[in-house]
DNA sequence: TTCTTAGGGTGAGTTTTTCTCAACCAATTT
DNA sequence: AAATTGGTTGAGAAAAACTCACCCTAAGAA
């Protein structure tokens, strides 16, 4: 017969994505952090959605989205269905032949404490091939095509991740600027370090050790955690500093601890891995 | 931070539909049938996915794909992903303000035997709205948006099809002609009227009646059956008629069966729902 | 109040993906 | 040898997805 087939597809794929992820996170602004898209573009996939199904999905309001009570109920299937295409996807990156470990970090993880680990895990595991992805949030392991993931999180217990070390800070600074910081109130005329995505690590810090930080104290703020250490090290101020990361230093000599006070971020380091790679994480962690 | 978020994407989900398709119906043709689009475009999603994992997952063969072992081993993972996505669709489907019931049938089906029913259905569900795409082949109703099918279909056991009626397949032409023909040799002279998706239905009948078709008869070919049909009507030939499809033509005596002999293609008028729809579907049977 | 911030929405324009089309093969089958 | 089946290819076209720059609203802060 062969009559023109215009066979009526489905709602595409990457809404049905789109809406899922903004669905689970509770906003668009989340869903597109974890699709690695701009928040347009999740804006623009559910409205084809809502166009496709003929009815509203979210709640617009003012500060945000809220599901609507259909969304809600359809959003269970859509998560275990995207939950089984991210175990298929992962069995099928198997295939591939060299084995490959795609490691997900903070970047001032990965720089900080990751890179000088990876050697020995190279070493350990020479038929594989790693490899470091830098994000500013925790990859949603079932999903991506990550294998293992190390971030400071909040050490939930329904979660089977490693906890590495809990977080925990306290002001650093070049070994020549000690003398002079014998209380916390000897802080304030210098500069003080601050990382744009810690910038509340000062505040926890000051509170625990009963600073009352001055308005006028000066800060320099950098967009990666490295950096400002590079500047704690050549002495330009205060940095507050996060014991994991900079272990090597105080060891080294490089920077020093001029108080003792110490303050919990309440977060810990984390490695999470797919269960895949559950037994290499652990023989990793027995080293540490 | 504000690192450049470069996020690896894992494969694109219409390459892994196009995969599922593929090996599922085991030919790149057919997926391409089911999934709506030209043959080419499997074979780039195929490729796309090849290259993503860097491993075959078909073996090209001359008379068409193979799945590799290990393309064999993952099929399975997302047959049931793609499955749970249908389901979530459908769901969400169910969500439109009014309800919709989308019917898919061969195009002859739906022009000769859907529609004469179509008024009572929806005399039975004034609520409802209906609507008919006519497809050559039955869609898979757990992927697709198609609620109801009917189609002529080998009544398997596995599937919860309802049978409507057996096909029975024998010549019908229009009344004045009926005279000249007694036997199956009295065809010869005719010209046999041929529908091309059921090119085969003279060669089953004429088996089945014993009449060995001379090479020399004339066919008039037509790319609907309804066209066949309606030239019959007109006394332009024999059409091979399907029992369930020509009822109302034999009773207003339109057409007249000149010969007694009637053939089983071994198919039969199936209905299929999604389970939503299979109390509607029950109700609307126990009717015919 | 007036500012500021958090989260979205919009529409134009661009980039990427997907698709079709029209050959073209290579192994059967007739 | 010719037709058939089923896949492949590359160019061009169409559709989808995305970004960007800017707008909007409500709520909390000053």
């Amino acid at each position: 017969m062969a009559v023109s087939p215009p066979r009526p597809k489905g709602p595409p794929l990457n809404a049905l994505r789109a809406f899922e992820a903004a669905a689970r996170l509770g906003g668009f602004s989340r869903a597109a952090e974890e699709l690695g898209v701009t928040p347009g573009a999740i804006t623009q996939h559910i409205k084809t959605l809502e166009d496709w199904v003929g009815a509203p999905l979210f709640e617009r309001r003012s500060q945000g989205v809220r599901l609507t009570l259909e969304g809600a109920r359809l959003r269970p299937a859509f998560t275990t269905a995207f939950d089984k295409m991210g175990a298929a996807v992962h069995a099928l990156k198997e295939l591939s032949r060299t084995p490959r470990v795609h490691i997900a970090a903070l970047p001032s993880v990965a720089q900080l404490w990751l890179s000088s680990r990876l050697p020995r895990l190279r070493a350990e595991h020479p038929q594989c091939q790693f490899s470091v992805t830098a994000l500013e949030q925790p990859p949603n392991l079932l999903r991506e095509v990550f294998d293992w993931s190390v971030f400071f999180e909040r050490p939930e217990s329904d979660s089977k991740g490693i906890v590495l070390e809990h977080d925990e800070i306290f002001p650093v600074c070049a070994p020549h600027l000690a003398p002079s910081i014998k209380t916390a109130h000897d802080l304030t005329p210098h500069t003080l370090l601050v990382d744009d995505t810690w910038s509340e690590d000062w505040d926890i810090w000051a509170k625990e050790a009963g600073w009352a930080r001055p308005t006028g104290v000066k800060t320099a703020r950098f967009s990666l955690y490295a950096l400002a250490l590079e500047e704690a090290r050549n002495g330009a101020g205060i940095l507050i500093g996060h014991a994991s990361l900079i272990r090597p230093d105080l060891e080294a000599g490089r920077l020093v601890a001029p108080l003792p006070m110490q303050a919990a971020t309440g977060l810990a380091l984390m490695l999470r891995t797919t269960p895949q790679f559950q037994a290499m994480a652990d023989s990793f962690v027995t080293f540490e």
